[in-house]
DNA sequence: CATGAACTATCGCCTTGATCGATGGTTATT
DNA sequence: AATAACCATCGATCAAGGCGATAGTTCATG
């Protein structure tokens, strides 16, 4: 069986052109690289250098080996990198739940920085809205999560503003008859259906002074409201990004309003380097 | 440096879920599979395996590594696979030269074929006409080439028929003069511009008999006839798939012709069991 | 609760393979 | 012709993988 050693000193050789320069890049002795070849072509029954000249040059099927080879040390190389960071403590999975609420030019920005600097990491997102948000912190389910600002929190969990806003509306399809009214006061609104956010936690705190529709998500009130079947606050971005102009902004008094961000992590379970890590990158 | 053995004593270890068994499966004793793994926890500075219970588990962080780890003896066996094809004489890489001209469907299944049986070959696609297509396979350029039939070949190469008919029909621009004449006789063809393949080995044997363009793959001839510069012989498999219906078929004597496919290879380079193999598929 | 079956950890010993330094042969440059 | 750099080979050394035996756990069962 082809040990790492032997193969780097393939790679090695092949890459530098020469089995002293090879020695002499992986700190061994000459005769250690010729004896690692010659035992490799044994092994594969193959010969991978054309030594007939000067400096060894590859055959033809060396060159498909070497690609093999650097394949299987690429492999190594990545073990022995996620082995190093799990060993100091670094999650092996890390879950973020976000609202989408949320907007996301600044989470993109975060999540490619973190790309680079956890290529390795395995990263799970799970969408939720409020509530439910708090539940999956709060269980350990998810390590960071990033949830529309609200007034407490359970005390076992932390919470951060991040600095940015964004902006909800109300919105109804192009069709709907509040989309011709200029201006709209409290009672208009009530007379129509109202589409809200509804958790799975608490499935709907039925204080409704409507008839109202509810769905866990805002991607799927905008699709409600975009069916035209009733009003429904929206954040902005998701209706420029996947509203495609069938949607109507209403101007009612208080709208649109602020809306603030919190990023949240659990005492309990504290995220790891790598939550740690995102979790700054959010913040600063 | 963690060795293929430890590696597979681990990744068995963690599928089979047991020590023991790991060692049955891999014709070791049950304490190497022990020390591998103890082994390979020192190496990484990890605990891998839960062993407070009886059966061990996987820890999380061991989840995460035998991902790795599996890709690693992934990757070998990735290697001993193409070593072992290329230890008994199958080419590094193989090069294949089509013309547009030939129908793709049996070409298409071959290749699928051949992508099942040699997985981890490279290969290579050159598109080219005629005596570019004899010029590739007599320098060795390429392997195999599927190429339209010609008269002779010269005595190096080898050639065998295709079992397979496509049709060539002159193709004009439907805004082209000549596409509203039900049918056509050679000396209104000749009064209108020919858009005919020139070689790259042999620009052009200029027995023009009236105004030509030339371009080097039907293909480009396509969008010449396209543009409306002129008629153009074409195969009929290539205006149905990339026509999109902007050209009209002329009704010419002696038009359309059947076209014959022949594959060609070289006595002096003859090609390797891999080439053999898609030969055989293309002929049979 | 006692027993037995199956499992894991550890110890001593052996074999394999990676490594080194020294030596000699080959190739290209001066 | 001399030199410098390169590769192959040999014998010795040492670490790591392997085995068998033994002792300690864990779990199911009567």
């Amino acid at each position: 069986m082809a040990s790492q050693e032997v193969l780097q000193a393939f790679v090695q050789a092949a890459t530098q052109g020469s089995f002293s320069a090879a020695a002499r890049k992986l700190g061994r002795s000459q005769s250690t690289i010729s004896a690692a070849v010659a035992s490799l072509e044994i092994d594969l029954d193959l010969i991978l250098f054309d030594r007939s000249s000067r400096k060894p040059t590859l055959t033809p099927a060396g060159h498909v080996m070497l690609q093999r080879a650097e394949e299987i040390l690429a492999a190594t190389s990545r073990l022995e990198m996620t082995a190093s960071q799990l060993a100091q403590g670094v999650e092996p999975k890390l879950t973020v739940a976000i609202s989408d609420t949320y907007q996301s030019d600044r989470f993109e920005a975060a999540l490619s920085a973190f790309e680079q600097r956890y290529p390795d990491l395995e990263l799970e997102c799970l969408i939720a809205e409020c509530d439910d948000l708090v539940a999956l912190v709060q269980s350990g389910r998810a390590h960071v999560a990033f949830a529309e600002q609200q007034d407490s929190y359970p005390p076992d969990l932390v919470s951060s503003t991040v600095q940015e806003r964004t902006e909800i509306a109300l919105f109804v399809s192009r069709e709907h008859p509040l989309a011709a009214l200029a201006s709209i006061d409290q009672d208009t609104l009530q007379q129509h259906r109202e589409l809200r956010l509804a958790t799975i936690v608490n499935p709907y705190e039925s204080r409704a002074k409507g008839r109202v529709w509810s769905a866990p998500s805002y991607l799927m009130l905008l699709e409600m409201a975009q069916g035209g079947f009733g009003w429904a606050p929206l954040p902005r971005w998701l209706v420029g990004r996947f509203g495609a102009g069938t949607l109507q902004e209403l101007n009612v008094r208080g709208w649109p309003k602020p809306l603030f961000v919190d990023a949240l992590w659990s005492r309990l379970h504290p995220p790891g380097p790598a939550g740690s890590w995102l979790l700054s990158k959010m913040l600063e």
